[in-house]
DNA sequence: ATGAAAGCGCTAACAT
DNA sequence: ATGTTAGCGCTTTCAT
């Protein structure tokens, strides 16, 4: 059988049960004033035509839209699915529609999007791409006042704009200070790709704990990625073995590069964490089950991603009842460390099996 | 400043530039019979009020909304997140907007997002949950027909629908043919939740393969799940150990419970892959950092998401031109084996390290 | 408690 | 080449 009925309308619904569009549409929309036998006639009618109200002519009417749109780079990586998740479930239960929108280069244009989800009439816009070179310089100079809202994810705070991110500096020094109480002193970094204001925080935090420490961050004991995948990982710590021979701790840009590290340490036979403790950043889930199990920084993507959308529901209503608009405020999350047998001076749960045999794993 | 103005219209565009509201349209259409001399007096009024035309408005009266609808579980995952991803490019290719549902568990009632949806007139919807229990059963029994036309990813095929997804039975058999071609034998199993048709699938295929080559796919070898995690991997192995100690190979239902195995197997002293060959499932991006670098199954799954939309579109088309609906088809990709050191007697790029030295690792 | 009528912003006949 | 008019489906005064 072909569909080609058309939806049912209000009108039809109004036609059916003999009363006036109006009468449905308090029904529709669960108003009181309204008798409740002409209710259940209306219901009727409803179930029987299988009517469902057009949001679009309803969004039209009301100047309201009840939509956000996120618009994002990486949805396939850890981070940003993560926070694309929060932001779904905060959304939700605010009751808005999410309009994805993705960009394929955290450096692309973005202004066509923009456009776009302006004609959609979206009520407010979540920015999840990261700030990569000088991708945020628009923001700066564009009247946000001419936008919808807009709240910045992962980004360096600045004035006059909402910003939720991890406070990544805080997360390196956590690392490395939980590196430095283990008795390091030789803690070598290899950065995620220094373009990335996440990479530049942790970078900071690193330096920043060594030097407090008085210890010193010489230049030999770091190494600069130009992505965050795994093979860095790998070349970095050849790399920064050679810099410095001596080295006995590795603070890694992400638990990839952290996961390429340990790879290369087994292949060269350094023991982790014996001869070499290694820490990462980000709590991916797999990194409980590297071998040995990975130290690392744990941030609270979700609630990144849900605190956004509170804080962009804030500034639509805000702006809806024509009030000043609100001050921009940024929240930032702290991260929490970790532990893991990766940074373990004596990793507890493997000794046991030390005891029992020499373990002797060769490839 | 506040921003209190509403938003420009047609109509003020038309006032400004002295025209009738059509030609406005007409250029903001792009349509061609107009003067070039009107034309830019009215794209003058357009910009200076920084018009944009309203799509909801547009929809509403071309009965065409131009936006589909992905429902997904688990996009925080690596195989759902690359397929939205697909699913995202096309869809922007082809002109549609994406609104993004999200359910937080893969057998969670979807009646209510599919009301939403519907009255969001959303013109298709793509289904990316996971066929698990029988959370696929309302399919059979629904009138397809008085909904927007649905692609369904990653699902068995079923008469009277149409489905994208990829031959996770194939993608098993290869898995484990190539182990048998390494000389393997004994050959176990650590499945994924048998409640998913994909871990049903990939079981299976281990079953034909095992069978094809005149091994017998005794129930020693096989361990099943009760989630897809690292930590059912660790558990698996030694349960399997136990149940068949001369185990020479595992196939894994995925690459993170691969990933667990071959910690279990560091832990044990087995050596990978000289004792034990390992093969995963899903070839996710630190599967080639494993240790050792995991052989594993690749699948296409941003062209799964890909082609749903191409689908999707078709089926669309096809309503609206009041033809007959298309028959549904049913497009199943073949996975490719990717293979790693994880699974080969001699894994070539570590032999020059074993010359050198002898290789002890001791945790 | 219920209804009539106007109109949200746009496009598509059908003029001229 | 341009304009007039009707109306998409809904909500909302303002009546009754």
């Amino acid at each position: 059988m072909l569909n080609n009925h058309l939806p049912a309308t209000l009108r039809d619904v109004a036609e059916l049960a003999g009363v006036s569009t109006k009468t449905v549409s308090r029904v529709v929309n669960h108003q009181t004033e309204i008798s409740e036998a002409t209710r259940q006639r209306v219901q009727a009618a409803i179930d029987q035509l299988d009517y469902r109200p057009n949001i679009l002519a309803r969004s039209l009417i009301r100047q309201r839209s009840k939509t956000l749109a996120v618009i994002a780079w990486g949805i396939d990586y850890f981070g940003p699915s993560r926070t694309v998740l929060g932001i779904e479930q905060e959304a939700n239960e605010l009751g808005y529609s999410l309009f994805l929108s993705l960009v394929s280069q955290p450096t692309d244009d973005h202004k066509q999007i923009l456009d776009t989800l302006i004609s959609l009439r979206v009520e407010g816009i979540l920015w999840v791409i990261p700030e990569v070179g000088d991708n945020r310089k628009w923001v700066q100079t564009s009247r946000l006042d001419h936008l919808p809202p807009i709240v910045f994810l992962s980004m360096e705070s600045r004035p006059g704009i909402t910003v939720v991110s991890v406070d990544n500096r805080n997360g390196a020094r956590q690392a490395v200070q939980h590196l430095i109480k283990q008795g390091r002193r030789r803690i070598g970094i290899i950065t995620g790709p220094l373009t990335w204001w996440e990479a530049r925080e942790r970078y900071a935090g690193w330096q920043e704990a060594m030097q407090e420490a008085g210890l010193k961050a010489s230049p030999s004991l770091v190494v600069k990625s130009d992505d965050w995948s795994a093979l860095n990982g790998e070349r970095g710590l050849r790399t920064l073995l050679a810099q410095a021979p001596d080295l006995d701790a590795v603070f890694a840009g992400n638990d990839q590069i952290a996961l390429g590290a340990m790879g290369t340490a087994h292949q060269l036979a350094r023991r982790v964490p014996q001869e070499l403790a290694i820490v990462g950043f980000d709590n991916i889930p797999e990194a409980a089950f590297y071998w040995p199990p990975l130290t690392t920084i744990y941030q609270r993507l979700v609630d990144v991603g849900r605190i956004a959308v509170k804080n962009l529901h804030e500034m639509i209503m805000a702006r809806r009842l024509q009030r000043e608009p609100i001050q921009p405020v940024s929240t930032t999350l702290k991260p929490e460390l970790v532990i893991r047998a990766s940074s373990l001076e004596l990793p507890s749960h493997l000794e046991s099996i030390q005891k029992k045999e020499v373990v002797r794993l060769r490839f």
